[in-house]
DNA sequence: TTGAGCTTTTCCATTTCGGAAACAATGGCA
DNA sequence: TGCCATTGTTTCCGAAATGGAAAAGCTCAA
């Protein structure tokens, strides 16, 4: 049967790119990485990395085995973690992909109320917008903003999304309310980071707007800050904007008018056979603290 | 790291329940399994086994890292096999559990047919009318009539089950046939082996009946043989009698009532994120083989 | 009470494993 | 274009691990 130091340092070469930096990070000599890459090729019958002295990339054969390989890894971290831990306690590093914003705004400022609940457990929190493939990186887990369709991971519904269309009151005092969506053509828009079109849905049904506006961006929390500032009217979510709605920062327009309704904050994970402790319980801690409503939307 | 061995050995030692046994099993020494057992057992800091000289048993943090610790040595299996077989070839063995009577009729006759087109894989099937923990039985997937639920598991239906009353046309002949559901109480009923009640689904709703009759066993080729022999009215699945009510052996009784239409036929496994080829072609087989509409029912 | 069968420990031969060094090959950079 | 740093591979050797036989201690059944 496989070495199962092997399948580890097959990982890791693979995760890496490269024998040598995959040695350096297991504290093995690159002699070492070498003859065991080997082995397992000879032992499988197959080629997984097709290498040249200077680069090293899968073969189709090498990708799937990867895959199972990563699923297997973490199986075996999950079962010592059970039988270590025992009574379901949140031992190890989680690992979290985030969006950037929400991240900042609605995880970490509760992130030390779950940590002394769990002091074996260290946190390791990545902020990005892209959509990264979360067991190909290594993460336990992620949280998600969207439309979820990746079958090979499962998605628990976390809170929804509402998102609406608001201003600043002095950019209202300056260009008037919109009474009805044709209103907006006359009006400063400004466009989500990722630039979508604006999926809306009111008392006549559903449409879709496309926002043209002087501002262009990539970075959300530069459209929330401009949208604040009174630069126009803006698609913002509950969670991005509650505080300046109730403030009176920013005042909503349209109101029967709002975002599409399918848009759902979900964490999502990779479906396996047992779920570690450590993922379901701060899963849950999610969900607790959004609730089935949300503090941002009270 | 953990080493794979290890959880070999650990896993053989519980299925088959000694280690003296796992060691002749795995061609090791009874030393070895020992010391293994106990080098797992202090890395985890836990243990698995209560063991008197005479006995093993598993202890709670055993019992879970064993349920576990399968997943994961099937994973590694399929993932072998992937990268070995390649191009998704059925490869190995495929261990099957199937009910007996349906095994024989349904199944074994179909076994060669599959055979032929996958020479590399080995078929071992057990018929048994328990329902077998597939998973802790080693089982690769099981063949399974009923309502479905174990969450641990996925079940994909294979085809409906339909069942009817049924005698023979002497029986028919000599007692008459019911012509409502009442009259049952006037005729031998012959009772299902698991000697369940009959729930029967008609034209005015759904009811339980509680045969009575002179047959009691727990072998359902028992009241196959006494229904055609003429002596009563059983509840027979289609696929158990189709034959004889062609061949006019057996005619239908109170056609208006049927089984409970929630029984299904179908294939399960345990959920993995990796179903391994041999498994998933073997169930396309049998689902292309009963069709929408099973060739019984026809 | 005895004996068979089990687990565990001890000691030893063997195998495996990891590393240093030497070598070959590749791509970046001046 | 030519140099050089980096990478993957191979060889050889010391160190660590693995597996087995034998012995000991224990439990259950006859």
């Amino acid at each position: 049967m496989t070495n199962l130091g092997d399948l580890e340092i097959f990982a890791r070469v693979v995760s890496s790119g490269s024998m040598s930096a995959a040695g350096r990070a297991l504290g093995f000599s690159p002699a070492v990485i070498s003859k065991r890459i080997k082995r397992l090729e000879d032992r499988l019958g197959t080629r997984l990395l097709q290498r040249t002295t200077r680069q090293i990339s899968l073969t189709e054969a090498g990708q799937g085995f990867y895959d199972r390989v990563l699923g297997i890894l973490t199986g075996i971290e999950e079962a010592e973690a059970y039988a270590s831990g025992r009574s379901s306690q949140a031992q190890g590093v989680l690992r979290i992909s985030a969006p950037t914003s929400f991240g900042r705004m609605h995880i970490a400022p509760h992130l030390t109320g779950f940590m002394k609940d769990h002091l074996d457990l260290k946190l390791h929190i990545v902020l990005t917008d892209d959509f990264t493939d979360i067991v190909a990186e290594g993460f336990d887990m992620a949280v998600r903003i969207g439309e979820l369709t990746d079958s090979s991971l499962v998605a628990r519904k976390l809170a929804p999304v509402r998102r609406l269309l608001c201003a600043s009151p002095d950019y209202v005092a300056r260009n008037g309310a919109p009474n009805e969506i044709g209103d907006l053509a006359r009006h400063f828009c400004l466009p989500a980071h990722n630039n979508d079109n604006w999926k809306l849905e009111g008392p006549e049904g559903s449409l879709v707007w496309h926002p043209e506006g002087p501002l262009v961006t990539n970075s959300s929390e530069i459209v929330r800050a401009a949208v604040i500032a009174g630069a126009g009217i803006a698609l913002r979510s509950t969670w991005d904007i509650g505080p300046e709605l109730r403030s009176g920062q920013l005042v909503q327009v349209l109101p029967q008018w709002e975002g599409s309704k399918n848009l759902t904050l979900s964490a999502v994970y990779p479906s396996r056979q047992f779920l570690p402790a450590k993922v379901r319980l701060f899963i849950d801690y999610l969900a607790a603290l959004y609730g089935p409503v949300p503090y941002w939307e009270q």
